[in-house]
DNA sequence: GGCAATTTGTTCGTATGTATT
DNA sequence: AAATACATACGAACAAATTGC
């Protein structure tokens, strides 16, 4: 079903983790990975181009292309160390609690942050992460009424993403995330186990569907010593 | 010189910023772009592939290409928002102080942070970044002496990057950021004025050559009110 | 619902350029 | 200088999703 150039990526990197090629040393040309997979040069270099946006490998021109240690970069070489990763890595039991779900008229703020009219009713769910006894995470998401026309606690027990690109078949097209510090607000103070932490670390999200339509605005707030968050950049643009 | 998908890349920018097209309407579908500049659509293709991934355009199977409202993504797309850019954007004076510069035998932790032997030496720089009158990023940084001969104050006030790549002709391949966030050190209240703020953004930044080498260690500290990091992401991984 | 036209996605082939060894 | 390896560019064909008739 999948493209060609897909599967063969999911198989370079399965081998890159096998160990199958070393770190430092270089993945076969590919003229000779063409040979290999029997297919042409344009579906070798996409798989590559892939692994190389992905941070496995560094392609040089005339020399070569590079494993890089990936292992160092532990998991999601970007984005966030999710809860789930974080629990996973840590071994310890995780824990999601729903705290609030409800279906209503959105305040100012949120119509602002959605770009919705005054008719549209919005789902907020408010959502606590638990590790190892302590709550440390508390999400705030508010989804556009428009395309999820129910949610239940069960699902958001789970993963509401899941439901909404499985069961609800909507394309989530992209993501942006902006990463701030604040001082503790109330919610905070409620929901979390703060330990004498007196700032949160605030992730705001805006995700948007394949045809560009704002789907969520969402707040991750994380207790300061609890967050990480990992970046992959080819492109650098030095400060100064 | 520069690839000629590279240049309708950097043209199309420019129309989009232009606003020739609006926001959320179309671009001409790859076809009218071949005959409008006269090339094939592999060429087209890449170039849109670039739009793409920085946050331009967002493209649809069987529909077409859309415009994003890249002006609400204020300044880099993903990354950091640069001390410069910081100081542009509220319109302040903005001044780079460079508080230490030695060539020097590393420490155990720089030893294992750089993977360099006991015989390199290494560059230790740490500035300080002022704005309207107030310390709010402390940059140390360490770059391997291997590679990096010779440093001077000069070269520090300005962009050190700069002269890597154009003095000393060195390739940056790519770059492994960390965000994380920690509790004031002695350092951060000597050279940062902090306002009352205990806990500071630490980026740590792994700066790597074209082949894989580690030029660069790098931490930048950032008061926590200063401090605000942007993502843009095709493929979202949601938490649980 | 079906069919044709449009638009992007995937794959193949070929040729030439540029950097490295 | 020659061989190798990645980069760019062109052309062609078919697949898959969308839209309009």
């Amino acid at each position: 079903m999948n493209a060609k150039y897909i599967s063969i990526y999911h198989k370079l990197i399965e081998q890159i983790e096998k160990g199958i090629y070393s770190v430092g040393s270089k993945i076969p040309s590919e003229k000779c990975l063409m040979e290999q997979f029997d297919v042409s040069r344009d579906t070798i270099r996409k798989s590559l181009q892939m692994l190389e946006q992905n941070g496995y490998i560094n392609k040089v021109k005339g020399k070569g292309s590079f494993i890089l240690d990936t292992a160092k970069f532990n998991f999601p070489v970007t984005g966030l160390i999710s809860f789930k990763e974080l629990s996973a890595q840590i071994g310890r039991t995780a824990e999601t609690i729903v705290e609030k779900l409800e279906l209503k008229k959105p305040s100012k703020f949120i119509k602002e942050q959605l770009l919705i009219d005054d008719e549209t009713s919005i789902w907020k769910v408010i959502r606590s992460r638990k590790i190892d006894g302590k709550k440390i995470i508390l999400d705030k998401e508010y989804y556009n009424g428009k395309y999820v026309e129910k949610l239940s606690r069960e699902i958001c027990e789970g993963s509401i993403f899941d439901y909404i690109e499985n069961t609800l078949s909507l394309n989530i097209g992209f993501a942006k995330k902006e990463i701030v510090v604040q001082t503790c607000n109330e919610d905070d103070r409620k929901y979390l186990d703060l330990d004498g932490y007196d700032m949160v670390v605030v992730v705001n999200t805006f995700v948007y569907l394949d045809d560009g339509s704002l789907l969520q605005y969402g707040q991750s707030r994380h207790r300061p010593d609890k967050f990480k968050f990992v970046d992959f950049a080819r492109r650098i643009q030095q400060n100064i």
